[in-house]
DNA sequence: CCGCTCTGTTTCATACGTGAAACAGTGTAC
DNA sequence: GTACACTGTTTCACGTATGAAACAGAGCGG
């Protein structure tokens, strides 16, 4: 009998990641009530994760994230250890938003925290980064 | 304000997948449930498409069968965006890890200069990572 | 025939997730 | 001041998914 106590969605990491997203957008809980249908009161519950979300709002809200459900949903055994399949080679150029778009993902990290970190590794990146050979034009978009 | 009605789920299908995978394996619907700690009546149900089932359900379901949960879950599929082809979500206290394998990545940083900002970022983060919350448990009963 | 064991299905009471609406702060304007 | 508009949270009635147990067959051995 497979461990029927234990709960298999993440609802903690959902509710945090939906609250950074939408603090980050500086919107209201019903504003993302309106974009994504699911209800103030429901989205307030699932941020503070007290309750399980159902399937549906699950959806809407990982859909609302552009987050893949595998990311709350835990039923598969992913492999645990360096799953360096998330280790993706980019133009190099684009570091800094690379991390940036990777810090406002953790969920670990509060938006303002995350937003620091990524300004404190921007401005270090940029400092050191070549230093003499950076005659080549092509640089940081925007 | 995104369909408030249309159902998320696909029972249909996961009820269809569910029931041809049991017939090949010649299990009852007992044996499903007990693998999987669905239970039987629920199993009935989900197989005929009545119903939704809940998300922790469909969790070990899609687990059972070892499939996606997206084919069951189409919130929306990650299809365009802007540029975030590289990124990617990942484990969550591989951060660190993640940052080091592109700072290495980057031919624009010398190694020292790659290993120095990989130190100063696994510093920084670790120091702002997950300031008080831990996993509340939240399981009553067991 | 009866009894037994298996199957899938269907009650049934319970638990709980839900959205609307009420609530409690917090600014901000007048 | 006191209105007003916003915020997040909580209350509430309601719908519904759930598992245990009851049910209805089917197949088989005595």
């Amino acid at each position: 009998m497979a461990d029927q106590s234990k709960s298999l969605v993440n609802t903690v990491e959902l509710g945090r990641a939906i609250r950074r997203n939408r603090e980050e957008m500086g919107l209201s809980l019903r504003d993302v009530a309106d974009e994504t249908g699911v209800s103030a009161s429901t989205l307030s519950r699932i941020e503070n994760g007290t309750g399980k979300p159902d399937a549906d709002n699950i959806a809407r809200l990982t859909a609302w994230l552009d987050m893949p459900v595998e990311r709350v949903m835990s039923g598969r055994k992913t492999e645990e250890g360096t799953d360096n399949s998330a280790v993706v080679y980019f133009p190099h150029e684009a570091m800094p938003d690379i991390v940036e778009a990777h810090l406002r993902a953790d969920r670990n990290l509060t938006p303002e925290t995350a937003k620091a970190l990524s300004e404190l590794f921007r401005v270090a990146y940029q400092q050191f980064s070549a230093p003499g050979q950076d005659a080549r034009g092509r640089n940081k978009r925007k």
